[in-house]
DNA sequence: CTAACAAATGATAGTTTCTAACATGTGATT
DNA sequence: AATCACATGTTAGAAACTATCATTTGTTAG
């Protein structure tokens, strides 16, 4: 992370990397499959998709999603907020680590779904949790975004409830425009 | 497109490709900047951005986006169709050209947001336009995936107005669940 | 018809990511 | 002290690009 935030992703090579690491290329590839995976090291996806069974079954899909995706970005400790904050300002920068990005979203849609689908498959359930659960994690990624894009000085959790409530229709109050915090 | 459909994307070089062709693999990388634009050279994203804007502007939301999406689907000719089902048959089965297609469709957002934000810019607006663009295109995207992996039996403008419809919240009825068409 | 000019193509060499095969060292268990 | 599993190193190589320069092709002007 050093050095790709100092001199760029696409400008420092996996070599570069083993040298500051003290170790071969090839020790680099065999801990990290792609040099993408040197920055984008998803673990997130597997506790979302735990975390929306908990939730009570009475409320509507959406909100469910919405409870689960909030739940996760409150369980983020201020250390995990400064790393993904990094990340994320490397990410956005590099169409690479965009697209791997964008791709690790989709996985975590499917895994949304799985999660969620009924034992006997329903094709037109599983299409509403797929729809469903490609708007939540739109909004969410689009309110990450923009907390990234302004340096983490909004609160997260407010954003993303905010994009949320956008996506469920229960539209409401922009959080505190201007005041910030941090 | 018929060695990587053959051959499969990853186990077909460029160079196989630049020699089917009768070129050098140099006049490929020239025409086609990466190995993935022969594969996806998407210029629907400035029809649509085109399109959105000459929506009535008294409608919600996010019901001129699904309706611009809806005749960008609506304009499609059988031939349009039948590559773009071959398209997505590798795109989906490839996660390179998949995470690649998921980068343009970020554009595609993009391209939306610019396309309908206000002159002097306010920032709750666009976040609002960034959310509900990705909403829209998350359930567009969910509709075309699910035309593709019915083999292209099912009516895709009909499952894009179904799934367009679940995210803008009037929620239809599903379209004819078996009869199939083709 | 030819000369000249612009554009497309080709050839070559090089960098970078990533894979495969095999060799080496190191630490824990028996 | 011998052995075995495991992390690491070395080397060779494929494949996607990039840069540079030569060559061809097509088009237009004289």
């Amino acid at each position: 992370m050093r050095l790709f935030l100092e001199r760029g992703y696409d400008a420092t090579t996996v070599s570069d990397v083993a040298a500051a690491a003290e170790v071969s290329s090839m020790t680099v590839f065999r801990h990290f499959p792609t040099k993408e995976d040197l920055v984008l090291s998803d673990d997130y996806d597997p506790l979302i998709a735990d975390r929306i069974k908990s939730q009570p079954p009475d409320e509507p899909l959406m909100r469910r999603m919405a409870a689960s995706l909030l739940q996760g970005v409150a369980g983020l400790s201020a250390d995990d907020r400064e790393l993904l904050l990094a990340r994320l300002r490397l990410t956005l920068a590099t169409p690479a680590l965009r697209a791997r990005q964008l791709d690790n979203q989709y996985a975590t849609q499917r895994a949304i779904v799985e999660a969620l689908r009924s034992d006997p498959p329903d094709p037109d359930q599983e299409f509403r949790l797929w729809v469903s659960a490609g708007a939540c994690l739109a909004a969410a990624a689009a309110a990450i975004i923009r907390w990234a894009e302004q340096d983490g000085r909004l609160d997260l959790g407010e954003l993303m409830a905010y994009a949320l409530a956008i996506v469920t229709g229960e539209d409401g109050n922009p959080p505190h425009p201007s005041p910030g915090r941090h």
